[in-house]
Parts: C-alpha cells; sequence; structure tokens
RNA sequence: GACUCCGUAGCUCAGCUGGAUAGAGCAACGGUUUUCUAAACCGUCGGUCACAGGUUCGAAUCCUGUCGGGGUCGCCA
C-alpha cells in the first residue's frame, strides 16, 4: 500500500464532502492535490497541498479552505493531529499506531512489497538495444540495455503488461556489408589468403567462425555460385544474433520479441502502412529543402515520396523511398510501429543513444498519425554516453579492428552485478562515468558495495538468530521499536511503494537506485548506533519478544533491499 | 542555422512531474571499535541552483531569451 496515495484520497473525498455540503463550489480540479512526505520530520508524516491548490478557483484564501478540511482530515481513524502551516500546508501527524500495521503489511507481502496496479494492466512495448546485428555488443549497448531492461521490471511490477522486445535491422546496406565480410571469412576457412579485409568491411574476428560454419555447412559450394550473399547474409545475421543474446544473457537480459525488420518488407506491411498514411494525407510526392550543417556532395534535389512529419513537430518532413525505389530504414519504422499498435500497445518506450536523439519527433509523428493524436504514447529514454575510465585514465578507444571495448569486455571484468547497478545510479539524460577501479571498490564510496553490504549484514544477524534459539511463544511487536533510529528506517520502509510508482510512472528506474543507498544509510546508522547502545542490537538475551520483532523489522528491510535489487536485476549478496 | 540533453557545494551527483530553511557522497577537519560484519557510524565546514525576464499563493523545477558544454541534423542504420 501506498500511504500517501492513500492519503490524497482520503483528502479527496474529504473535498467532495465538503462540495455535497456546498460549503466548497462544485467542478474543483483535483488532479493538483498531492499528499506527500514532507521536507521535514517535525511537520508531521504526510504533507498535503490541497488547500493552496484550491484556494483560488474556490475563491477563498488558503486558510479559510484548510479550516473547512481539517475536522475531516482529524476524523479520519489514522490521524493524531492535522495541523496547517507555512503558506497554507495541511500536516498531518499518524498515530503512532500506524506504522506497526505498515510494517506487519510489508512482512506479509514478501517479495512483492513495493509493487501494485498503477499499471491497470496497459499494453507497454519497450525497445531496447536494437543493435544492428553485424557484431559483438560494445559497451556503449550496455547501458541501454540495463536501463530498458530494469525500466520492463519496473513497469511489471507496477501491474503494467510489458513486453521487452528487440529490433532487428536485418534488411538494410549493413547486412549485405556483413554477408560479403562473412563471405571473405568463409574463403579463409576453406584454406584461401585473404590478406587485408578491406576497408569498408567488418573485419572483426568474430566472423571467423561464420566462415567455418559456412564451410562446414556448404564445403565449397558456395565458391562458384552467383547469389551466395541472400544465404551468407541470413547465416551470418542467425550467428551474429545468437552471439548478441550470450552478450545480454551476461547480464541477464532476456528479450521475449526479436523483431525482423527483413519481415515487414517481405509481408508488404510497410508498403501497406505507407499506402494507409497517403490515404489520410500523410504522405505526399515533394521536394526537400537541402540539409543544414555539413555540406552533404550527394545530395540531390528531386521529387520523393514524404512523410509530413512537420506537421506534428518535426522539423522536416521525411523520405519513404530511395532513389532505387527501396525502402528507407524509416519506412520500416512506419510498418514497424503500426505493427505495435495493431498488437494493442498503449505505451511505446524506446531505448536510444544519445546520438537517436533526432530520431524521436518523427517516432512520435509516426505513431499519432498512424493511431491518431493522443491514442499511444511515444517515450524515447536517451541514454548519455559511458565514458570509460581506468584508475582516472580514460580508456581509448579507436573504430579501427580490436580497439573498442565489448559490452563482454566489462561484464567479465567487474561482473554483471555492478555493471547494473552503475549503469543506473544516473539518471538516463546525465551522461556517466565508470571506472574500473572504482567500481570493484569494497568501500562504503562504491555505492554497489554499500547496498550490497546492508542486505549482507542482515543475512548475517538472521543466521545467527538461528543459532541464539528463540523461544516458540515469542510474540512479533512492532510497537516495541521506538527509537528514532528505528522510526527513520520505518518511514523510509513505507516510503517505498511511492518509490517505485513514482519511479515507473516518471520512466526512471534510477531514482531505485538512489532510495536503496538511502535505505541502507539508515540501516548502518542503525547498526552503528547498537554499538553504543547495545539495547538498540537485534539479538538480545533473554528478550526474546523484541527479539523476534526487531529480526521481523529485519526482514522487511531486506525485502525492499532485495525487492529493489531485483528490479534493478542486482542479485543480492547474503555476505561479503 | 535548427533540434535535443546538460549547467545545483572545491569534485561527482540527487532533488520525489511546482511546495516549507535546496540535500547526499568525495575532499578537508574532529570524534566512535573488549561489540550481531569498523568493508561501518557520528559531527563540523562548504550554495547568487549559469544569467536575465515571465507565469502564481509559491520556481532549482514550467515558459521565453542569453551564455557555456555534449549529441544530432542523409535516400546511412
Amino acid at each position: 500500500m501506498n500511504l500517501f496515495a492513500h492519503f490524497q484520497g482520503v483528502v479527496a473525498n474529504a473535498v467532495e464532502t465538503l462540495v455535497g455540503q456546498g460549503k466548497l463550489p462544485a467542478c474543483l480540479d483535483l488532479s493538483k492535490l498531492t499528499a506527500e512526505p514532507p521536507r521535514d520530520a517535525t511537520h508531521g508524516d504526510v504533507a498535503v497541498n490541497a488547500a493552496m491548490v484550491l484556494a483560488k478557483p474556490a475563491g477563498m484564501s488558503p486558510r479559510a479552505v484548510a479550516d473547512l478540511l481539517v475536522p475531516l482530515l482529524v476524523s479520519d481513524p489514522d490521524t493524531a493531529a492535522v495541523t496547517v502551516a507555512g503558506p497554507g500546508f495541511i500536516n498531518i501527524k499518524l498515530k503512532d499506531s500506524f506504522w506497526p500495521r505498515v510494517l506487519q503489511a510489508a512482512l506479509g507481502q514478501g517479495d512483492q512489497f513495493g509493487s501494485s496496479k498503477i499499471g491497470s494492466n496497459q499494453k507497454v512495448n519497450v525497445e531496447y538495444v536494437s543493435a544492428n546485428p553485424t557484431g559483438p555488443l560494445h559497451v556503449g549497448h550496455c547501458r541501454g540495455a540495463v536501463f530498458g531492461d530494469a525500466l520492463a521490471s519496473l513497469l511489471k511490477f507496477s501491474g503494467y503488461d510489458v513486453t521487452k522486445e528487440y529490433y532487428m535491422n536485418d534488411a538494410g546496406g549493413q547486412v549485405n556489408v556483413l554477408a560479403e565480410s562473412a563471405y571473405l571469412r568463409y574463403r579463409e576457412a576453406l584454406g584461401e589468403d585473404i590478406g587485408e579485409i578491406p576497408a569498408g568491411l567488418y573485419p572483426g574476428d568474430y566472423l571467423k567462425p561464420v566462415g567455418e560454419a559456412l564451410a562446414k555447412e556448404y564445403g565449397k559450394s558456395l565458391l562458384g555460385i552467383n547469389d551466395w550473399l541472400p544465404l551468407v547474409r541470413d547465416k551470418s545475421i542467425s550467428m551474429m544474433m545468437d552471439m548478441i543474446r550470450d552478450d545480454l544473457a551476461s547480464l541477464d537480459i532476456k528479450q521475449e520479441v526479436f523483431f525482423s525488420e527483413k519481415s515487414l518488407q517481405a509481408d508488404g506491411s510497410v508498403a501497406k502502412a505507407i499506402a494507409k498514411l497517403r490515404a489520410s494525407g500523410d504522405v505526399y510526392e515533394g521536394r526537400l529543402p537541402p540539409p543544414k550543417g555539413e555540406v552533404n556532395e550527394d545530395w540531390e534535389d528531386r521529387e520523393q515520396t514524404l512523410f509530413r512529419s512537420t506537421a506534428l513537430g518535426d522539423d522536416v518532413d521525411r523520405a519513404l523511398l530511395k532513389s532505387d525505389g527501396s525502402f528507407t530504414y524509416f519506412a520500416s519504422d512506419v510498418a514497424y510501429s503500426q505493427n505495435k499498435i495493431d498488437r494493442g500497445f498503449k505505451q511505446l518506450i524506446y531505448v536510444l543513444g544519445a546520438d537517436h536523439g533526432g530520431y524521436v519527433k518523427r517516432l512520435q509523428a509516426v505513431a499519432s498519425a498512424l493511431a491518431g493524436p493522443g491514442v499511444v504514447q511515444v517515450d524515447a529514454k536517451l541514454c548519455q554516453l559511458v565514458k570509460l575510465f581506468r584508475n582516472g585514465e580514460p580508456v581509448r578507444m579507436s573504430k579501427r579492428a580490436g580497439e573498442f571495448v565489448t559490452l563482454r569486455d566489462v561484464v567479465d571484468e567487474v561482473g554483471p552485478d555492478v555493471v547494473r547497478f552503475m549503469m543506473l545510479y544516473r539518471k538516463n539524460e546525465a551522461p556517466l562515468d565508470f571506472d574500473f577501479a572504482k567500481v570493484t571498490e569494497q568501500s562504503k564510496d562504491n555505492p554497489v558495495f554499500y547496498v550490497q553490504y546492508a542486505h549482507a549484514r542482515i543475512c548475517s544477524v538472521l543466521r545467527n538468530a538461528e543459532a541464539a534459539g528463540l523461544k516458540s511463544d515469542a510474540k512479533i511487536d512492532f510497537n516495541l521499536l521506538t527509537d528514532e533510529a528505528e522510526k527513520a528506517l520505518i518511514l523510509r520502509i513505507a516510503a517505498f511503494p511511492r518509490v517505485i510508482e513514482a519511479a515507473a510512472l516518471a520512466h526512471e528506474p534510477h531514482r531505485i537506485s538512489f532510495y536503496l543507498y538511502d535505505l541502507a544509510s539508515d540501516f548502518h546508522s542503525l547498526w552503528n548506533k547498537g554499538k553504543e547502545l547495545p539495547q538498540l542490537r537485534f539479538i538480545l538475551q533473554d528478550q526474546d519478544n523484541i527479539s523476534l520483532t526487531r529480526l521481523a523489522f529485519l526482514r522487511v528491510i531486506r525485502y525492499c533491499l532485495a525487492n529493489g535489487l531485483g528490479l534493478l536485476g542486482v542479485k543480492p549478496a547474503s555476505e561479503m
């Protein structure tokens, strides 16, 4: 249960009661009404902005609105006191008996604590990675991969019907280059000296197994023929996708749908989607102004088939057909968008690199044109660059052969949990520095370690508890948790569902990482307080009720940590 | 030139879709350990939220403009 959402409802009901009594005018907009944790804990437990938001539309002073609301809120069974403060905040102080119920409920929910139904089973498509199937994933793909996966988990946990998807660009010119590169490796596998890989082809060693596989499967039969390309291309793509899936598996990422661009062209979907847009007047024949910025020698002024994306907020209209009559990449995306709409998705989330920023508006324009304005929500999450460092020194990468750091290199060096946590310890719009030395350091400077250490400490106490042998008639009574440090933790725990919901609505999984850090900090504080004040320790000799209560408390904290880490895709450590 | 992201403490960053006196960590300084994991904790110091306007009860947050930094601007994918 999200207690803040609960009290927002309580306040909304109170307002409606007042409207019913004629004390407040009807048709007030309640959408801006919030209930949130006050900045300063001395103000109470829940801060409500109702009086300030409603004052103007009601034609009253905030104070007058508050005076109407306070009596109704005081009568709520959970409130101990209601005060009006500052510019018109209504601060609710909850009864002491409220918090034990929160802990009890959290304990009962266990690994579901923090989950919600705010998604109402709405169908959401999260498309991420979608790297060209021409080689292994590099470190640049890492962030989007982890981000997309965590966002999908977060949305599932929040009650959305989520599909995790990868779009395979298996139709363009890149995969023909891949095929030519693989064909060279095939000839090499048959014993031919192929020399240097020509410029423009993919030089990486990872294509050698493709050549060998082709040699094994077809012998020399592909040498004499002219139409080897489609066959080699399909085989290469298939093997590259297997490799990419392996790379993703190393981060424990498994997408449910791998959607083929080629299939859209093959089954006529692209032509159909374009025809639909032409019928609605969104596609026309026309000319484009030359591109700004760098001069492009290939630019040619000609009449072409264009999507009227400027009508929907884009900078220029977008071409759908190349001069040779084949579809552009964007044309496939029109059909792909239609396909997603047809599958019933109400939200299309694209996790993209920052270099795709210019693509966002046309994706939104296409969805709007195909489904109607506002019918499907398109949210593009742009992940900024990851800069790699080794002991403070930037890791140099060049695009020449062998000098790029692969996703696998990073995962193999620091482990999947560290990669996942660190990639989510920044909001996606912020650039991220990733230092191999720092992220594996075992100290509080390293947030991954800090959070894991809290979890391990809890597990350690729970192990010790088994040896302590508590009496079987001991009872859990969360009213026994009265210390300031304990209360701080209880408040933090109570905020967990709200953090998850807010992160899900904002599509910002990084909020969970920061929450977990704060939670770990509260826990470490309590732990150390127990060093000075032995009565605050978790297991007390001959005080089985309080010991059992504190152990249950620890289990609730552990659920928060484990559930939060689980959403990030990080495995909690039970010892370190 | 256009679009887009960013600009918050000496450094790295949060800031809960507009709330009350702007928060953490690092660095600096001081303290805590016969103890359930000190791999930790507590305290002090540190701010013109880039700048200028606007919107309103109220702005780091929204709008406009300026400055500074990153990214993008193809019939590529």
